[in-house]
DNA sequence: TCCCAGGATACTC
DNA sequence: GAGTATCCTGGG
């Protein structure tokens, strides 16, 4: 990382709780990219990553708890609050129920976990993508709107990176240009709400504005989301820490950790909301990230690697 | 070849 | 309110 040609700065902080590998593949967040290098023609991984946000670019390297910040100077600020540093994980990993020895142990497994403050544009169209779709494939996807539509920008190294398309520069995609994209029949819903954000019939101000709830109403109403988009939306894009997607991962692991007899007559749509009240709706105001530890935890013990 | 993967809609009853 | 077929695409 000693290479980079003009005007970039180079910061180093020590954070507790903060492991950008465990981060990268919690299925949050889809530009997040491991670094490579080339060295004698072949690709070597480095251990860094690259990450675009906001139509800004940065590059992050950790050793222990110092995580290494690359970035413009005037882009420091953002990027830190993007990692949300201002949060205190230990006490939310404190506070789970020590009874609860499953979540005891996914919150160990995934203490490096935090819930990034990304952009709430791109989390409605990347969540809307992500239905029914594998991780690698929303990367591409996403990846291959920004390509299409986004503003190319050059970056600190001379590299062209491009930012994720606004409601403005996504809306200009006819239906058949987006289902070029594979997207499938995502497309529609993707051109619709584009539509309506490019049109202010979705009000992406007053949306940030709205209490959990209201946020979870609001949202619902555009075509292509439904609750668990809506609380994928309302977790990473506007960091409302009680939301709680259920998706069925989650499921599974309600189905096969937080089982009880007194559920059995409950029909199926109201079961998992009845299983994360009684047992997640304790933690006000973290919730989410308790969601996040259990998602990653049951994942990583079924997949070898993800990138 | 079939099946399903990190869902939502439109339609039934 | 609760259950089901259908929608795209890629990979096992």
């Amino acid at each position: 990382m000693n290479n980079f040609t003009n005007d970039s700065i180079q910061i180093t902080f020590s954070q507790p709780n903060l492991d950008l590998f465990q981060i990268a593949d919690s299925g949050q967040c889809f530009r997040m990219i491991p670094l490579e290098s080339e060295k004698n023609g072949d690709t070597k991984e480095i251990p860094g990553f690259s990450v675009i946000c906001s139509g800004r670019y940065c590059e992050l390297y950790q050793k222990g708890e110092k995580i290494t910040l690359l970035c413009m100077p005037q882009d420091e600020t953002f990027w830190k609050n993007y990692l949300d540093i201002d949060t205190d994980y230990g006490t939310i990993i404190a506070s789970v129920d020590p009874s609860d020895k499953y979540l005891l142990k996914a919150a160990d497994f995934g203490k490096g976990i935090r819930i990034l403050r990304q952009d709430l544009w791109e989390m409605i169209i990347t969540f809307i993508i992500s239905q029914q779709k594998a991780i690698p494939q929303i990367r591409q996807a996403v990846e291959d709107l920004c390509r299409s539509y986004g503003t190319a920008t050059v970056n600190f190294r001379n590299h062209t990176y491009y930012s994720f398309p606004d409601p403005y520069q996504l809306s200009r995609a006819s239906l058949e240009e987006l289902k070029k994209h594979r997207l499938g029949y995502r497309a529609k819903y993707i051109y619709q709400v584009c539509q309506d954000a490019a049109g202010k019939h979705m009000d992406l101000d007053a949306l940030k504005s709205m209490p959990y709830r209201q946020a979870m109403d609001y949202l619902m109403q555009f075509y292509g989301i439904g609750e668990k988009v809506a609380n994928c939306i309302c977790l990473f894009g506007l960091h409302h820490v009680n939301a709680f997607p259920v998706d069925t991962w989650i499921k599974k692991i309600l189905m096969k950790e937080y089982w009880q007899d007194a559920y059995k007559d409950l029909p199926k749509n109201r079961l998992y909301t009845t299983m994360v009240h009684d047992h997640f709706s304790m933690y006000e105001g973290c919730a989410g990230v308790m969601q996040q530890y259990i998602f990653f935890y049951e994942r990583r013990g079924n997949m070898s690697h993800l990138f």
